[in-house]
DNA sequence: GTCTATAAACAGATAGAC
DNA sequence: GTCTATCTGTTTATAGAC
């Protein structure tokens, strides 16, 4: 035990071990595990282990398992906020249609492509796709932190593109429509993989995904402009 | 103990108990258990709670926790292809695009209402996600008998509708994103009620959705139609 | 802040009576 | 086929040394 005790003193610098760093590493390492397995088929030791930290350091840090959960979801939604921010959330609102046509593409493609193509998506949007299943404290994080600023400014600028009024149920569906598609080749991919012959989902695969979603967005911009076009 | 004993007594006629009733019993106990929190989070002992059977019952009709895994993996793919075969896989493929497309768009609207106002449909969708999410037995089992028929009849439709190949990535990856755009209404149920400040998913707000994901059909096979139109 | 050691509860599986 | 009782291992959480 002693020798273990030296080994885990190797890794660790006295200034990591200052700094956040034990409570990144658990965060990162749950972050992982939770995704991939789900939080109860995750036990605390695998995520110590994951982190090289202890299995008493959760407790300390997080006051437990749970509290463990929610740092995570305080964390995705920061970063998943922060990528879709710079494509979205960042630009004015143009008055111009075909200009919010334009924004609308990069932000699909930017955030299709991050999900689809990102090895660290994987366990993101797994992780997501459980907390928002079901009512509580996790999925209001969430949603008033992510899924709820985002889509109101997708569906603005469906509106300005198609004319609509973005607070239509048309529109406000639509901006689900879009990212069901998306978030469909993340969750489904061991299926898709199967069925389009694909060994992976690299960047040539990626661009034929991308292109019909954005194919299909535009689609629905055309087949649902109001009058003045 | 004898009093317990009796209870079951009652609860269970002969005839039932000589039928595959406690089977049936723990493959529907296990469904909605499996699908509402996920397979590690569910203990043997609450499925049989929730069946009215034995613990030990699991252990005899299945093997144990993971032949029940099966068992419900098996349930689930008759129940969707029953549902779906109905729509899409009983009809001939027919030679006008129009036709195509009218079956495509019965399809969809089956498959959808199911999957968006049933609710049994909620832990049927919650356990396949799950289990479509990594590869393994269970995922070979559903692809095999459930979402490969289903996928390439939906590229065969699709094909006719458009004039295209029913092999060509674009239409394969197309029966991607109409599944994709149905499923997200039942895993982000609940994002969907709060953004759109609806109570529940009635018929009113089932057909909202369904109108549009017909739309988004309609306006994919538009866009997508070969030179013969 | 990090560690070991342990407590207390709970898991899945099974032996054997009925 | 169904039941009780129990075995064996694992879980989270925590007390207390360092």
């Amino acid at each position: 035990m002693t020798a273990e005790r030296r080994k885990a003193q190797e890794r660790k610098s006295p200034a990591e071990a200052a700094t956040g760093e034990t409570r990144l590493a658990l965060v990162d390492a749950a972050l992982q595990l939770f995704g991939d397995k789900g939080f109860e088929a995750t036990s605390t030791r695998e995520i110590a282990a994951r982190a090289n930290a202890n299995i008493a350091s959760i407790a300390y840090h997080f006051g437990g398992k749970q509290g463990l959960r929610e740092a995570c979801a305080r964390a995705v939604a920061m970063r998943l906020k922060t990528l879709v921010g710079e494509a979205i959330l960042a630009n004015e609102i143009p008055g111009d249609g075909d200009a919010a046509l334009r924004i609308l593409e990069a932000g699909l493609k930017a955030f299709a492509h991050f999900i689809i193509t990102r090895p660290e998506a994987r366990n993101i949007a797994a992780f997501m796709l459980r907390e928002i299943g079901r009512p509580g404290p996790t999925l209001d994080l969430i949603y008033g932190e992510l899924v709820d600023p985002v889509h109101t400014r997708l569906c603005e600028l469906l509106g300005v593109a198609t004319g609509r009024d973005p607070k239509s149920p048309t529109i406000k569906l639509a901006a689900f429509t879009l990212a069901g598609q998306v978030v469909y080749f993340r969750i489904g991919r061991e299926v898709v993989l199967k069925k389009m012959d694909w060994r992976e989902i690299g960047p040539d695969e990626a661009d034929d995904i991308l292109a019909l979603i954005v194919g299909n967005l535009r689609a629905f911009v055309e087949a649902n402009r109001s009058a003045s076009s």
